[in-house]
DNA sequence: GCGCACTTTGCAAACGCTTGCAAACTGATC
DNA sequence: GATCAGTTTGCAAGCGTTTGCAAAGTGCGC
């Protein structure tokens, strides 16, 4: 409504005036054309600092530059996998002229279209997505229009995109070998969310490592957990009222590998004595809490901030050929995995 | 440097000839002002539809309207103490039409004024402000620009700023009491950052609890934990070396907490049988350490959400008086304490 | 059927920048 | 010292809005 009654500001023009140049020049001094004296562009310098101008990054994103911002597509914060990415994206962009602007769509879906249209718009130079909800449909947008963006751990829907993801399959074949080797035979999996890629690549790596250990595949050893903690709980729940009980846990995360340590004790059993669990991310509360957790660990910080600089380079060469990053994961033994009680076999 | 080749958007120009009418009726109707008769507004209203017109924020912010983006200014996002914060902020955005920008500083205090100035250009409509680093300067600018801002936690500095806090010394005082009616009296301090107000109030609450209990203040159990997980490791590895140890550590908050507790167990110490240890905020890892750690609750996403809302009805009503909102703190009792060993006295 | 006080509408200027284009400059070459 | 190919510079148009101001429209009482 009201409109702000702003002091002026120092503009481009000011600049041009007190250098005794025209504003273009100032202009291009601002975006290192090369087309300027270097006399001119000392000057030009000079006044800059004198005056303290500071470029308007909405009258530059207007006019058709570089705004100097990203933006961050992400359902929510809440979840401690996104903080840490959240931590390399913007470790990255400090030491780069950018700022960052954050979506959060709460889980509904037309928000997340809807901003795209926003953002194709010049608000910002290039778009970061974690784990988009549906992006079949703007997705193609983005691309169309030529516009750079990187998706972080995405759900495999399409190959056109520029992506960061880790070994998930390969990250749960090792958690999975790890039980088996300790000794464990009925290795329980609490899953993920159905729909997404991380959830499907990791129920195939525990599938995997039981077919090449000899073991079977018991469905009813597999629970789904929603990737959090309540989910984790009751999964474990059900998992442990089970007529012969698995001897060890395996879930999709850390989040819900937490959920199932409470059902476990709350069942009166004890980790890893009666049941060894092992989770997927390693997240924070992992070395904290008791007894601290095995897991495979995804270096989410890394992929962050790996898909950071690949944006960056979309964004100065949009003609860069589209890449996939592959990160790899990394059993961290802690102390939460143990033979089964009754293991002699080996 | 090259301009996006981006498709020509849907402009208000497009959906003022679609319905046949100026384009100031249509950017009235986008802007609700009420001098529109009924039915343009219904045909601006379904050309908008048809078009699917989508508003440009840039355009908006620079010819003086609301860009309908407010900004967080924060040092860094790695601790879960902002975190949870953010949280909050962005539960409360959801509600209302507005984005977030991001602006960490990563601790260089240049860049604060900086990001002061690009601000107030009319990129974002208000300003929320956690823990602000040397805030004298700018914040005297924002308030001359008249420039809608809310302060959390901040450092009491001034008296003039719109701020969101939480009970420091009561909290502080609360704990400590805590632990001396366990029978603790021996019971050192793990202090925070010193030049923030939250480091000075807590210290204050410890001080006065143990003069409310005739208890003597000794400055060799009082060590600086700089709020982080390191620094309470170091504080405390000094703390268990002093020839009388202390049986009770009071930490300023609860990442430094988590890093003592590693510090009484290399010390090959126990929780709480030798030593007892308390923390401040509560958060997430706090209920999944080992044991889970007795804390001073400070509610972060209440304080977030209250800050938002507290900032939306500034930016909707700039003359609205400035407030100070106190948030209660809360013992929140598990696992971590315990009575001295030697201790009949209570 | 006219005048009056409102309400509604449209035009144009501004917000601060980028960039294509043409003009002005530069220095080397003959 | 004129010519030419670069290089540097400045002008003007445009990006998509908001909003003050003036013009046009409305309804009412006489």
């Amino acid at each position: 409504m009201a409109s702000r009654n702003r002091k002026r500001n120092v503009t481009i023009i000011d600049v041009a005036r007190e250098a005794n140049v025209s504003y273009s020049t100032v202009s291009r001094v601002v975006n290192n054309n090369p087309h300027v004296r270097e006399d001119k562009r000392e000057r030009v310098r000079e006044a800059m600092a004198k005056l303290g101008y500071v470029a308007n990054p909405l009258a530059r994103g207007l006019a058709g530059g570089q705004a100097q911002v990203i933006g961050l597509l992400v359902r929510d914060l809440v979840t401690e996998y996104v903080a840490q990415i959240l931590l390399g994206i913007d470790e990255e962009l400090a030491t780069h002229q950018y700022d960052l602007m954050l979506y959060t769509t709460h889980h509904r879906r037309a928000k997340e279209s809807q901003y795209i249209q926003t953002l194709t718009q010049g608000f910002i130079d290039g778009l970061l997505l974690i784990l988009p909800l549906d992006p079949g449909a703007y997705l193609e947008t983005l691309r169309r229009h030529q516009f750079p963006y990187v998706v972080i751990d995405h759900q495999g829907f399409d190959d056109f995109s520029p992506t960061v993801v880790s070994t998930n399959t390969r990250g749960a074949y090792e958690a999975t070998e790890y039980l088996i080797k300790l000794g464990h035979r009925r290795i329980a999996f609490i899953a993920g969310s159905e729909n997404t890629s991380s959830a499907i690549e990791r129920l195939e790596g525990y599938r995997a490592a039981l077919q090449a250990h000899d073991l079977p595949f018991d469905p009813a050893l597999v629970q789904s957990g929603e990737f959090d903690q309540p989910g984790g709980f009751h999964a474990a729940q059900k998992l442990l009222s089970l007529p012969e009980r698995p001897t060890a846990i395996f879930a999709a995360n850390d989040a819900s590998a937490i959920g199932a340590m409470d059902a476990i004790r709350s069942h009166g059993l004890s980790i890893p004595g009666d049941v060894s669990i092992i989770g997927f991310d390693d997240i924070r509360q992992s070395a904290y809490c008791y007894p601290p957790l095995t897991t495979v660990r995804q270096p989410l910080i890394d992929m962050g901030r790996i898909a950071t600089r690949l944006l960056m380079t979309y964004i100065a060469n949009p003609a860069h050929p589209r890449e996939r990053v592959v990160m790899n994961t990394e059993l961290v033994i802690r102390e939460s995995c143990a033979p089964p009680r009754s293991a002699g076999q080996a």
